[in-house]
DNA sequence: ATCACCTGTGGGAGCGCTCCCACGGTACCT
DNA sequence: AGGTACCGTGGGAGCGCTCCCACAGGTGAT
C-alpha cells in the first residue's frame, strides 16, 4: 500500500529510458530486465532494479500495449443481464475461479455484461478494438453468434460448457452426463421405483447429456425408459412446479424425481409439498448444481455437484495456453482443448 | 452484432493514415472526425465517415491512451472479498447505477476487489501504473490508506459515503440523520412508547448520523433520550441477536426497536420471536437498507430506503466532472462535490 | 593465429494515435 | 488596395514502449 521512489509530488513518471540514465545501462537492458529475460548479467539486472525501485519507476501500459500488440488483459463475458449474474452461484463462483487464478498473473481480468442489445453492440465493438487478449464465455446458448464474432476477430476464447458433442472452440465442461446417471443411480440404490426427470432446456447441450446419463442409468439397471416420467422445465421454478403438476398427473404412483436443476427441484419441492407427499418418505428428490437452494430447503436437497471454481481455473488455463499459442502463429491439434471435470453427488436429506 | 466492413480474414486492422489515404484527406482530419471535432466541413467529415465504414475503422485504443495520456476506464473499486460484493445488494445496485450512466458513454468500467492484503497490492500497482482515469471508492472505512493513496497519484476519485463530516473527497452519500429521524418518528407516529435502537459500527460515519437521527426524534418530540436503549451491533446477524438479547435484558418493556440495518433486524427478530414477543403488536421493528432480507422477512420489514441506484449515477457524474476539469489543470471549489441524497422510509408491515 | 560462435549490451525503427503549428483560402474590415 | 481574422486542413513531432539488428568481447575449436 506503500508508493516507492521519491516520486512523490513530481507529477510525471519516470520512463524506461530515465531508468536506463540513472542504471547507466541502455534501454533496452531495462526492458529486459523488466520483462524477466534471462539474458542479463546479475550485476546489471541489479544495478537496473536498483533504479527502479528509487524512481519509482512503473511502466506505462498503453505504449506496451502499443509496441507488443498485447493488452494483458482478458474479458470474462456474461451473455445475461446483470440480474442473473447475481442471483445465480454459477456466476460468482466461476469469476472466483478465475479471479484466483488470475492472481499469479500479470493479466487483468474485464467482466462484461452483454445481456441486452445494446450491451451486445457495445462488447462488439469493445472486441473489434482488440482492447482483450482472449475471451471467456460463460453461459452460451447454442445459436448465440458470439463464439463466431470472435473466431472472425481471431480473438483467443474458451468457453464454458458445449454447444454441441462436437463443439470447435476450446470448452470446460462438467460431466453432465456422469452427473445424471449419478442421482439416477442414486435414487435406484434407494430403492426407488418410478424416477421421474424434469429436464433443463434441451436446447442447452449439458441438459441434454443428463437426460442421456437417466435413460443409461435406468436401462443399465434393466428398468424401461418411460417417456411420460420425462418433463422439461426451463431451468426455472414456475417450470419446475408446472412440470411436477403434469407428472403427477401422468404417473400418481412416482416415487423419486431427478431435477436437472435446483431451482426445478424447488419448484418440484412446493408442488408436492401442496399434493400431500413427504420428502422423501413418498417422494425422493434430487437436484443438479448443489446451490445454496440446496442446503436452504427442507429438507435440504440432494444435490449434483460441479466444480464450478475448478472450471474456471481450467477455462482460464486454456485461455493463456491458447494466447500464447497464438503469438508464433502455431495451430496444435485440438488434443486436451476441450476438458470435461467429473461431477459429483452431494447426499443430503431429501432422497 | 456484423462486423463492418470487408476486412474479412485479412488479420492487420486499417489504421488512421489508411482511412485518411482512402478518403482523401490529411491524418488530423480524420482525428478530428473521429472525435467529433466541430472544425471539419461536412463534405469531409461525410467521406471520412465513408471510408472508415468501407475499411472497417476501429480506433487503436493502446495508440490513443499513449498519445492522449489518458485511458477512457475508471475503476469500481470495492474493499471488500467478493463473498460480500456478492452477499450484498447495495454492491449490485450501486453497480447497476453506475453501468446504466456508463453506456451513455465511451468510457470502460472495471471491477475491481481489493478486501484482501493481496489484492490491495495489485491494485496499489495498478493505480501506479494509471490504468483508469478516475475511481469510484464504495464502502470506505474511516481508516483506509486507499483514499490518500489516490491523491497522492493525483487520480480523480469519488467515494460513497462519508468518512466524516468534513469529508475532503468528493462523495455521494445519503441522508443517514434524516433516514434515522424518520425512521424512529414513523414509531412514535404509530405510539410506541419505548423504542431502543441498534446502531451499526461506529467507525462508519453514516451509521453514527443515524444515531444523531435517532437521538434528535425522540428530543424534538419531548422524549428522554435513555442511553441504555442504544447498543452497537457490527452490521451483522450476529451482532443483531446479541444487541437485541442484551436490550431484552436490560429494558424487557421496551415496544420498539430501530436498527441500522436490515440484517442486524434480522438478528433481532430472531430474538423476539424465541422470547415470545409478535411483531408488530408486543415489538414494532424498523430496519435500514430496504434490501431483499426486508421484502423475504416475515412479517415484511419496514425498512429506510437510501436510492443506491441514483448514488451510483451521482458518483459516475461527479467523478467524470473531475476528470474534465483535471485537464486543464482547474480546480474549482467545493461547490456540489459533497452530494447529500434523500432516504425514505419503506412502511411494511413490522411496524 | 584464425575462425566460428556464443553472451550481454546499446540503440534505431516503428507501433498508431493526438497535439499543435503552419498554411492557403475566403470574408470582412479599413 | 492592403490588412486582419478566422476556418478548414495537412503533416511533423512525439507519447513510452518492444523488437531486433549490430557489435564488442570472450571462449573454444581448428
Amino acid at each position: 500500500m506503500v508508493v516507492h521512489g521519491a516520486r512523490g509530488r513530481s507529477g510525471r513518471r519516470p520512463t524506461l529510458e530515465e531508468v536506463a540514465a540513472r542504471a547507466g545501462v541502455g534501454r533496452g537492458t531495462v526492458s529486459r530486465v523488466i520483462n524477466g529475460s534471462p539474458r542479463v548479467s546479475d550485476a546489471t539486472r541489479a544495478a537496473v532494479e536498483a533504479a527502479v525501485a528509487e524512481l519509482g519507476y512503473v511502466p506505462n501500459t498503453a505504449a506496451r500495449a502499443l509496441a507488443a500488440n498485447r493488452t494483458d488483459a482478458i474479458a470474462l463475458v456474461v451473455p445475461e443481464p446483470e440480474t442473473r449474474f447475481f442471483a445465480e452461484p454459477y456466476f460468482s463462483d466461476m469469476l472466483r475461479g478465475v479471479g484466483a487464478a488470475l492472481s499469479d498473473t500479470e493479466m487483468q481480468l474485464l467482466l462484461i455484461f452483454a445481456g441486452s442489445d445494446r450491451e451486445r453492440r457495445r462488447l462488439a465493438q469493445y472486441l473489434a478494438a482488440h482492447r482483450v487478449d482472449g475471451v471467456l464465455l460463460v453461459s452460451v446458448h447454442a445459436d448465440d453468434p458470439l463464439p463466431d464474432l470472435l473466431s472472425q476477430l481471431e480473438i483467443p476464447a474458451v468457453i464454458s460448457g458445449r454447444r454441441s458433442a462436437d463443439e470447435t472452440l476450446p470448452s470446460v465442461d462438467s460431466d453432465n452426463y456422469g452427473g445424471g446417471r449419478a442421482a439416477v443411480e442414486h435414487l435406484l440404490d434407494r430403492g426407488c421405483r418410478t424416477i421421474a426427470h424434469i429436464a433443463g432446456r434441451l436446447d442447452v447441450f449439458g441438459a441434454q447429456r443428463r437426460v442421456d446419463g437417466y435413460r443409461d442409468a435406468l436401462r443399465d439397471a434393466g428398468r424401461e425408459v418411460d417417456e411420460e416420467l420425462i418433463l422439461t422445465g426451463d431451468f426455472t421454478e414456475a417450470g419446475g412446479r408446472r412440470a411436477m403438476t403434469e407428472l403427477l398427473a401422468r404417473r400418481p404412483a412416482l416415487d423419486a424425481v431427478f431435477a436437472g436443476s435446483d431451482v426445478m427441484a424447488a419448484g418440484a419441492r412446493q408442488v408436492l409439498r401442496e399434493a400431500g407427499r413427504r420428502t422423501p418418505d413418498d417422494v425422493a428428490l434430487v437436484g443438479y448444481d448443489d446451490s445454496a437452494i440446496a442446503r436452504h430447503m427442507d429438507p435440504p436437497l440432494t444435490s449434483v455437484r460441479q466444480p464450478i471454481e475448478d472450471m474456471g481455473r481450467a477455462m482460464l488455463d486454456l485461455l493463456l495456453d491458447e494466447i500464447a499459442d497464438r503469438r508464433p502463429a502455431v495451430s496444435r491439434g485440438l488434443d486436451k482443448r476441450q476438458l470435461v471435470l467429473p461431477a459429483t453427488l452431494v447426499e443430503r436429506d431429501s432422497s
